[in-house]
DNA sequence: CTTCAAATCTGTAACGATACAGTTGTGATG
DNA sequence: CATCACAACTGTATCGTTACAGATTTGAAG
């Protein structure tokens, strides 16, 4: 057998997917070639490379993921960290969502990687590290000194961070600007001549309870408002310990005349620990909620809402990982999305 | 040198991760005893296997997934398939989660593989044959003769559906009994002394459409309530137009007293419908929904639910596409999820 | 007619795991 | 003391891909 053709193979199984093997049978080159032409290798001829694609494009050929993986390292993966507790109001659906309309564009896949928030936040991470799992990694409820990211960084690990952290370390993020929505819902209450106001806040060891704490009471301070102290739950909290101390609250002398929301599902908590107190929404007092969906505006119109666009938000994490995955520095690769005042819900027929 | 040990490591290299060649080199046996030692095959001796286990504790061994995956076609990935569209109203996140739940006691990952609704359903599937990108699948928004079914079982793809098919192939399914949940919705209507029943449906090519009819109108019979026709909308449909619909319904001297929702952000939508047809819920009109999350229950506590645990349905579907993996017979694999009423939100303090 | 560089193509080995077909050693059997 | 069954272990080839170090051809320069 000529040697320079050594390596050719003799006969190709029926039916079975289509490899470098059977594109170098059919247009008579070596698998090497074949390999390279693929990638626009500048050693390869113009022509062969067309003649390559043209096959590689006609019998449908997509390269295997596990042979890339073993000789590579390359996973072709994305993985989306999520705590199981986090998801109750469904946060995750128009997040993934978003992620898989930016991949789908791509050769990665999208791999979901739960943990018990109970347990260690860390040890998806680790896991991930210790098996080369994926190429990038997706990772929210940030913390201002995130150990998540600190290893990640450390073990060079592509990434992107749902939020912000505080760490002195540049990394890309996506976040939802919370600062400015409780500056501009501050400012909304006041303009309806609101002046004691109560903020339901973020738990106190995530960064953006910090960025929210903030913008409401510089909001305070430029339009001259009151706090009303709530501190005894947060919107972690279940629904039922929201509206019980918030009842307490709002029987008190205290009770407070506007309010500001930091969830659209402790948002229905406050609601209904007012109307058990026997006050009156839009009444007695007003609210501005985020809102990650629909469905306060279209119960309770009175409740004015700042949209959090989630599925925006995957679309933006996703193209993040990407390009921290391809080198782009991470000072661009980050975003903020401005909170809007949404709209009521039209009305008439036929809207 | 010996040629008993001839492909034992002469150096390994450190702080790689540990393969079965560390723990050849580790325990001075070769490759093949480690790997079929850690499988717990019989030509193994018990104490061999038992110094195996040990060392590949002690260093942390996981094994390399593409290096299984290439040699044996095992991905230890399960996919589910989504179309974007249908994720509006967050059934995905409880899904997830309860999918998770469950492969966090396995080796396998949960890919997420979407696809436009407004193009081919069989894309993804097709997709996952060729590649061999899963072991198993979980599908969903399932049609009485649903093409993806055909597929997936003539090419012997483990699989699990949720919702039912009618076209005389046994396989896993799990669903929720939604001629039972209209059935019973009417009798709750009935007995508020509702006659006047209106349904807002499912789309009528997915098989469940028919499963809700069928409760719908035998509940008719058996209680003796009247239907009032409504297609002119089904629960895919946007919120506006079922709302603008209902009312144009609501307004007419059709308007029924009692309404059956096939689903929580459809009712929402109704309530809306019903308010500007200046008709109350509760007075003019009761309303029996399925719901998958809370907020129902909360904002408008006058609406019955019935409550469609997704999470739950995430752990069956899961639990169900192993077991057809692993070779149990289909009919042993399907469930059906009974509704049931869910109790009012308690309204006292420390409830 | 060498020589040599550039252009183009190629074989081999390796990634980590496992199927398969051995090999070795032990002790029982005739 | 052969023979043989059996237990316990092992080497080789392979999955599909790519890095690397050649190999071959061509044509221009000397």
């Amino acid at each position: 057998m000529d040697s320079k053709t050594k390596n050719r193979p003799q006969t190709l199984p029926e039916g079975a997917r289509p490899t470098l093997k059977t594109i170098a049978f059919m247009t008579g080159l070596g698998i090497t070639t074949v390999s390279r032409a693929l990638k626009d290798a500048p050693d390869i001829g113009a022509e062969t490379k067309e003649r390559v694609r043209l096959v590689a494009k006609q019998i449908g050929y997509q390269p295997n993921r596990a042979g890339v993986r073993l000789r590579t390292g390359k996973t072709n993966v994305i993985s989306l960290v999520l705590t199981l507790e986090e998801e109750i109001m469904g946060i995750t659906s128009p997040m993934v969502v978003g992620i898989t309309e930016i991949l789908a564009g791509t050769p990665y896949h999208l791999v979901v990687t739960p943990y018990s928030a109970v347990k260690d936040a860390l040890a998806p991470i680790r896991y991930i590290l210790d098996t080369g799992a994926a190429d990038g990694v997706i990772i929210s409820r940030t913390e201002p000194h995130d150990p998540r990211v600190a290893l990640l960084t450390e073990r060079g690990l592509p990434f992107v961070t749902h939020g912000r952290t505080e760490m002195g370390i540049v990394h890309p993020y996506h976040d939802f600007d919370n600062e400015r929505f409780a500056y501009e819902a501050v400012r909304k209450l006041v303009a309806r001549g609101r002046r004691k106001l109560v903020l339901l806040e973020p738990p106190p060891h995530l960064t953006f309870y910090s960025h929210m704490r903030a913008g409401f009471e510089r909001g305070l301070r430029d339009f001259q408002a009151d706090a009303v102290s709530f501190h005894q739950t947060n919107i972690d909290h279940s629904l039922v310990e929201i509206r019980d101390a918030f009842e307490v609250l709002m029987r008190s002398a205290d009770a407070p005349d506007g309010i500001v929301s930091g969830s659209g599902s402790g948002a229905i908590a406050l609601i209904a620990g007012l109307e058990m107190a026997k006050k009156k929404l839009g009444e007695d007092c007003d609210m501005v909620s985020k809102s990650p969906s629909d469905f306060l505006r279209w119960l309770r119109p009175e409740v004015m809402t700042m949209y959090e666009d989630i599925r925006i938000a995957g679309r933006e994490l996703a193209k993040a990982v990407i390009g921290h995955i391809d080198g782009q520095p991470p000072e661009t690769l980050q975003s903020l999305s401005q909170p809007e005042f949404q709209p009521p819900i039209t009305r008439g027929l036929r809207a």
